[in-house]
DNA sequence: CTGTTAGCGCGTTCAG
DNA sequence: CTGAACGCGCTAACAG
C-alpha cells in the first residue's frame, strides 16, 4: 500500500505539497498539482484516514445511540441524519442501545476514547449524565444533541415536536368523534416523551369535562407485543372503552390484532389512534390514524445543530420544535 | 486529556510500563502494577484508541452494508453481528446503501482508507467486484463476508439459507392446500436470491404437473408500496389468482392490503404467503404464514466467519447454509 | 509557491 | 522486570 512518501517520490516534491494539493489548497501550482495527481494514480495511493483522524485528532464520525434498531420509527430519522453527515464529510455510527442504559455507556466511551466527535441521543437517558452532574450543563461533556427525546432537567440542544399538544390533539379528534370512554397506552414511564403524551391526553380529557381513571391508563415497551397484551388488559375489564390511543404505531397495530382476536368489528366497535406514522401504519387493517412526526426532518435539524457544535466548540442550549399533524385514515370513527 | 506520558510521570514509571500494564502484560510487577493503575484512576486516564488504531493499523471496527436500514428484516441480523461483535471488541459501522451500488461503494471506501478492518454485505452487490475483477477471488480484497444475498460468479464467504428449496416448500404448502392459479410476487430481477426463489417457486409448480405463465410472476423492490402495487395489478386480470407467494413480508402485506381493498375476503378468497417472518407478519390480518429465517443466525456467523478471516488473512471460499422454517398462520387457508 | 522539520499518542523494539 | 528510543503516516508551522 503506497503511502504520502512513495507519492511525494514519485512526483518529485515533498510530503507536504502532496498532503496540500490533496486537502485542495489555493496555494499548488496547477503544473506540481498535475504531478502529483498523476503519481497519486500511477501508484493507486489513498489517504490513511486513520493517519489524518489521528493528526487532527477529529474522527469525522457522529455516534448515533438508537435505542432500538428494529424500530421502523428510528430508520427515517437516521437516513435524514446520514444524509446531512455524508453531504459534510462525516460519518455515523450507529449504536443499538436497546433501551440499556448500560449499553449507552458503552457506546458512549468511543467518544472519549476519540473514535467519535460527538453523540446523536434518540433514546432517553443521557449516557454521561449521572450523579452530581446531572441538572446543569457540564462543560467536560461532549458535543451532543437530542433527537426526539429530552431531559427536563439538562438544557441540552433537542430537536422534538410538542408532544402534550400533538396527544392532545389526538385525543381531541376522538373527543370530537363522540368517544368518552378513551384509553391510553402509554410508553415506559420513565421517558419524558411519553409523560408529555400522557399529560397532553390528561388535558384534553379534562377539557372535555371527563376523568381519565387509573386504569385506562398503560404502560408498555413500544413493542408490537406490548400493545397486543396492554389491550387485552383492556379488553378482560367489566367494561372496555370504546377508544384507544397509543403511544406509538407499532403498540397500536399490536392493540389492533388484540381486538380483532377479541372478536370485536374494527373499527365499528373500537377506534384506535397511533403515534409517529410508519409505514406500517397505512398498510395496517384498518388503516392507522395517527400522528405523523417529520421523521427526516428531525435527523436533518439534528445533525446541523451537531455540525454547529462541532464548528463552535459550544453547545448552545437551544431546543428546536418541529410541526407534526393528524393523519385520519379508517382506525377511528364515530362512537358506537 | 490525559494522556499515557502523565501517567507515567504521576506513577513515576516509563511509559512502556504504563502499556504494558494496560495491555495486562503478565511481566508487570503487581506492585508497579497498582501504582499506574493508581495513576491512571487519579487523573482519569482513557487510551486514546484513535492513537493506538493508527499504531497497530487495525480499526476493530467492520462495515456493515445493508440495503435498506428501514426494512425490520435486517435489524435483526445486525444484532447478531453486532452482538458478536462487541463480545470480540470490535464495533460496527452501519451503512444505508440504499440498494444503490454509488452509496455502497463510498462506504467500502472506508476499508481502503482504513477506517474498516473489513465488510459484511447483506445487500447484493460486492462493492469492489468491477470490470475484470470479477469471477475469481481477487486477492485485493479487504476481508468481506456476504450475508442473505449472494454473487453466483465470486466464491466468497457467505451465509444463507436455501432459497431454492425454501421457496419450494412454502408452494408446496399452497399446491396441498388445493390452489392451482398461484401468483409470485418478486423483489427486483437482478436479485441472485429472488432468482432462487423463482426457480423454487417454478420448480414446485412444475412438479406438480403446472406451468408458470408469465403474467403471474412480477417484480417489485420489497417495499409495502410494491406489494400493494403489484397485487392490485394481478386483481386487474381477467381472471385472478387463488394464492399468492411474495418473496417478503413487507411486500405479502402490500398485497394484503390491496386484496382487501379489492373487496376481496381474506384468507377465504385469497391466500398469501410471505417470506422472512419479520415482527410485523404475525400481528397482520390475518397473520401471515410465512418462511422464517434464522435472521439473528446468520448476523452471528457471518461476524464468526468474519473475525475467522481477519485472524488468519484470509477469505475461506466457505458457504454455511443455514436452516429454514414454514410458519404456518392465518393467511393460507384451503383453495376455494 | 514549496521544502524542512517537528510532533500527534501510542506500541514495540532492544538494552540493561 | 523496566526504561529509552524509535517510528507509524500524516499535517501544521515555519523557512526559504
Amino acid at each position: 500500500m503506497a503511502n504520502i512518501k512513495d507519492v511525494a517520490r514519485l512526483a518529485g516534491v515533498s510530503v507536504a505539497t502532496v498532503s496540500r494539493t490533496l486537502d485542495g489548497s489555493p496555494k499548488v501550482t496547477a503544473a506540481t498539482r498535475a504531478r502529483v495527481l498523476e503519481a497519486v494514480a500511477a501508484c493507486g495511493y489513498v489517504t490513511n484516514a486513520l493517519a489524518r483522524n489521528f493528526r487532527q485528532r477529529r474522527t469525522h464520525t457522529v455516534l448515533v445511540l438508537v435505542p432500538d434498531i428494529a424500530n421502523p420509527f428510528f430508520s427515517r430519522i437516521i437516513r435524514g441524519i446520514e444524509r446531512v453527515a455524508l453531504e459534510h464529510g462525516y460519518r455515523i455510527l450507529l449504536g443499538d442501545t436497546q433501551y440499556n442504559a448500560e449499553r449507552e455507556r458503552a457506546y458512549a466511551a468511543l467518544v472519549t476514547q476519540r473514535q467519535a466527535d460527538g453523540i446523536i441521543c434518540l433514546g432517553m437517558n443521557i449516557p454521561f449524565a449521572t450523579g452530581r452532574s446531572r441538572s446543569r450543563l457540564d462543560p467536560d461533556w461532549p458535543p451532543f444533541v437530542m433527537a426526539c427525546e429530552y431531559d427536563g432537567e439538562i438544557p441540552a440542544p433537542t430537536v422534538c415536536i410538542d408532544n402534550v399538544r400533538a396527544a392532545t390533539e389526538a385525543t381531541r379528534h376522538l373527543l370530537d368523534l363522540g368517544h368518552r370512554d378513551i384509553a391510553f397506552i402509554s410508553g415506559p414511564r420513565a421517558s419524558p416523551l411519553c409523560r408529555d403524551r400522557l399529560a397532553g391526553f390528561t388535558e384534553a380529557m379534562t377539557a372535555a369535562g371527563l376523568r381519565v381513571r387509573r386504569e385506562r391508563v398503560r404502560y408498555g415497551d413500544f413493542s408490537l407485543a406490548a400493545g397486543h397484551q396492554q389491550m387485552r388488559a383492556l379488553l378482560g375489564g367489566a367494561r372496555t372503552p370504546s377508544a384507544v390511543f397509543c403511544a406509538n404505531d407499532e403498540m397500536a397495530i399490536g392493540a389492533l390484532r388484540a381486538a380483532r382476536q377479541a372478536g370485536l368489528s374494527l373499527p365499528r366497535e373500537l377506534s384506535i389512534v397511533g403515534f409517529d406514522d410508519i409505514a406500517f401504519a397505512e398498510f395496517a387493517t384498518p388503516a392507522l390514524t395517527t400522528i405523523r412526526q417529520p421523521r427526516e426532518q428531525i435527523g436533518v435539524r439534528s445533525m446541523h445543530l451537531m455540525l454547529e457544535i462541532l464548528r463552535d466548540g459550544q453547545q448552545p442550549g437551544r431546543r428546536i420544535v418541529l410541526t407534526h399533524e393528524l393523519v385520519v385514515r379508517e382506525s377511528s370513527v364515530a362512537a358506537p
